[in-house]
DNA sequence: TTGCTTACCAGACAAATGTGTGCTATGCAA
DNA sequence: TTGCATAGCACACATTTGTCTGGTAAGCAA
C-alpha cells in the first residue's frame, strides 16, 4: 500500500488536476485521474472524486462517463477579448469601431463588459508605476472618484491622469513633477472610464486580432 | 427510416453540434451525437464523425469515451493558471509544490508552461515601474542577460531585480536609489527566473485557487 | 442496365468507465 | 483499550461507450 498522505492534502491535488483537464477540455475518468496519481485501486480515486462533490467542490453527472465538473462560482474564467484602441479620437468614444490595434485577454467575460486598453504614450505618470507603453485596461464609466487614475479627454487625446479635487473642483494631475496638472474649466471635463489594471510585457506578447 | 438530407448538410449541423459541447467542457458521445440528431442507429452518427475527423476538422483519440476533438487551428484560444506563489522557500524552487496562494490566468497555455507569479514586497524596483503589491509573471530559467529584471535567491528569499555585470561580474542591481545593489560572491547567484510581465490590479483583482 | 456514392439502419461485441462491497492500516480522541 | 475518521487497496459487476459487420434505400453517371 502506498503510504498515507496528510489528509486533504492529495484531495487539493486532485481537485486541481480535474481542473486542469477541464481546462484541456476532456474531464478525466475516475481511472485516468487513478492513474495519474498512482493509485492501485480505481476506488481511491472515486473516493476522492466523491469526497470533492460531498464538499461542493466539484459536481458530477451519476452515470455520465467524464461527468464530473467545477461547481458553481469556481468554474472557469473564460477568456474574453478586450478592444485595444489606438488613436482615441475626439467626442465620445462611444461610437462603435475606433480601429482597435488588436485585442486583450482578460480571464472573465464579465469583467470584459464594457472595457477597453489603451497603450500609454507620455511619461506623465511615470511616479505610480505607469510607463510608455504600458497598457491599462479601462472600464468604461463617466464618472470616478478623487483620487482613481482616470482616462480623460482632453483636446481630442486621451489622457491618463489621476482625479483629484481641489478647491471644490475636479483636477487631472500627473504623477511627475515635470509635468504640471490639467484643469478643466468646470462642467468641462470629460471622463472615458476608470484606469482598473495595468500590465506590462518585457517580452514579445502575442497580439490578437 | 429517416429522410435522407443533401449531401454534407447534416454532417455541418453535427461538426457546430461538437463545437458547441466543446465550448460547454463536455465532449459529446456518439451516442449523444446520435440522440440529438434523432438516428435511429450509432453507427449513422458514428460515420458522419468519423467523415469530419477524415474531412480534417475533427480530431479524435481512438477507444477514449468522448473523444472527438477539435482540429487544429479551430481550436479555442485556452487559457491557464499560474501558480501564485507565496513563500518562495530555499532550495531550487524546482520542488513540486510550494503552497501556492492562488493562480494567475494567462491567455496562452503553452506560454503558461514554465511560469509562475510572485507578488512584490518591496520598493527596491519602483524606478522599473513595479510597485509594492504589484504581480510579477517569471518564467522559470538558471540564466538571464544583463539588463534583465530577474527573480533570484537571496538568503532563502526570492527578490527582484535588473541584473547587471559590473567588473566582469554580474550583480542584481535595484531601481532605487535608497537601495543597495546586491553583490553576490562569483558562482553563487541562484536565478529563479525572468520576469517577462508585469501586472498591476487598481480595483479588486479576482483570485482562483 | 451496372456501378458507385451518400445517407441511414439493425444488431452485436468489446473496451472503457462508473459503481458497489468488503478489506487493511494509520492517526486521534474519548 | 474502544471507537471513529481518513487514506488506501482488491475485486467484482453493470452501464456506458466505442467499434464492427452487414444491411436498405436513394441519387447519379457511365
Amino acid at each position: 500500500m502506498s503510504p498515507k498522505t496528510p489528509p486533504g492534502q492529495t484531495r487539493d491535488q486532485i481537485f486541481r488536476f480535474v481542473r486542469e483537464r477541464l481546462f484541456e477540455g476532456l474531464p478525466p475518468t475516475v481511472r485516468e485521474v487513478q492513474q495519474a496519481f498512482g493509485f492501485k485501486s480505481v476506488q481511491t480515486a472515486r473516493e476522492h472524486l466523491e469526497t470533492l462533490v460531498a464538499e461542493g467542490r466539484l459536481t458530477k453527472a451519476a452515470g455520465l462517463s467524464r461527468g464530473y465538473r467545477l461547481a458553481e462560482g469556481l468554474a472557469l474564467p473564460a477568456m474574453a477579448l478586450v478592444p485595444l484602441l489606438g488613436q482615441v479620437q475626439a467626442g465620445e468614444l462611444t461610437t462603435a469601431v475606433e480601429e482597435p490595434e488588436g485585442y486583450i485577454p482578460v480571464p472573465s467575460r464579465q469583467a470584459a463588459e464594457g472595457m477597453f486598453a489603451l497603450r500609454v504614450r507620455g511619461r506623465s505618470m511615470i511616479d505610480a508605476g505607469i510607463l510608455p507603453g504600458d497598457l491599462v485596461l479601462v472600464r468604461r464609466q463617466s464618472a470616478a472618484e478623487p483620487g482613481d487614475i482616470v482616462v480623460a479627454l482632453v483636446e481630442d487625446e486621451a489622457t491618463v491622469k489621476r482625479l483629484r479635487r481641489r478647491n471644490g473642483r475636479l483636477e487631472l494631475h500627473p504623477e511627475n513633477p515635470e509635468f504640471f496638472p490639467i484643469v478643466p474649466e468646470p462642467g468641462a471635463l470629460v471622463i472615458l472610464g476608470k484606469v482598473i489594471e495595468v500590465r506590462r510585457h518585457l517580452e514579445g506578447m502575442p497580439v490578437y486580432d
